[in-house]
DNA sequence: TTCTTGACAAATAATGATTATTATATAATA
DNA sequence: TATTATATAATAATCATTATTTGTCAAGAA
């Protein structure tokens, strides 16, 4: 009845914790996200808990970590193949699950063996679009 | 005869020396590339000089700065739109500068007002695949 | 049940990149 | 050349992240 159980390392209370807050979770949070939510439970947590943690699953594949945001790391539950369209005011980070082909033509791969593609969009939320008036 | 006349800000030649390692540099210089670089023209130089320098550059458009490597700022003279090829291992960047036509129907755009787009590619560059024999 | 072992958590220290501060030096301009 | 604003260098401070250490707990062996 756990879905978690395949996961191969030992469940506790703070991973757990974790993985409850990240499901489903669509805001790309950081670590201070995961640390300041999660604390709420279990106060005696420690940031390097939730960064083991993270770090962990993100081995497992259960997490993906995100280089968007040039000041911190952001972290993404949602692992199938998907896009990301960034706020450049307030750096909120939107899916987008389209599927683009992107081919490189060989005589620019300089060499390079091709394993994947991410693709950064870059706007301004409508929150943020208010704000300028 | 000076190409650096329209910047608009004092010419030393300390931020000479960066704009002069800049130029045509298409390898995606970290500011640890650049002030190790610098350094040898000028060994009192320092790294809060080269920051301020990429800093006061990005600010007036000539240098764009990179979130691809998720453990330090990269920058990139080339500020013609394009795109990037990253080798996982090395974290080494070629330029990709093809263009692709990449629309976000308006459903999966949440509001967003958007500007540009920037494509990671992701792949193991041929040293590294030598590497892994 | 008790012992042993290994993985985990928490606290804390350490690291590394980046930014801020401050006193001095220097470029641009009148 | 004098003035003035800005840049430099040295240094300290900050912030995210990683490493270390010590104590704890859980599962299996005796």
């Amino acid at each position: 009845m756990n879905k978690y159980k395949d996961l191969g390392f030992k469940l506790t209370p703070q991973r757990l914790a974790v993985l409850n807050y990240l499901e489903g979770n669509r805001s790309h949070p950081s670590a201070e996200d995961v640390y300041k939510n999660v604390s709420k439970k279990y106060p005696t947590m420690s940031f390097a808990t939730v960064y083991s943690t993270l770090e962990a699953l993100k081995k497992k594949g259960k997490v993906l970590e995100l280089t968007i945001d040039p000041a911190r790391k952001r972290f993404d539950p949602n692992t199938e193949p998907h896009h990301h369209l960034i706020c450049v005011k307030c750096r909120s980070i939107v899916d987008i699950h389209r599927k683009y082909s992107l081919d490189i033509p060989a005589n620019e791969a300089g060499g390079f063996e091709i394993a994947g593609n991410h693709i950064e969009f870059y706007g301004i939320c409508p929150k943020c679009k208010k704000k300028d008036l």
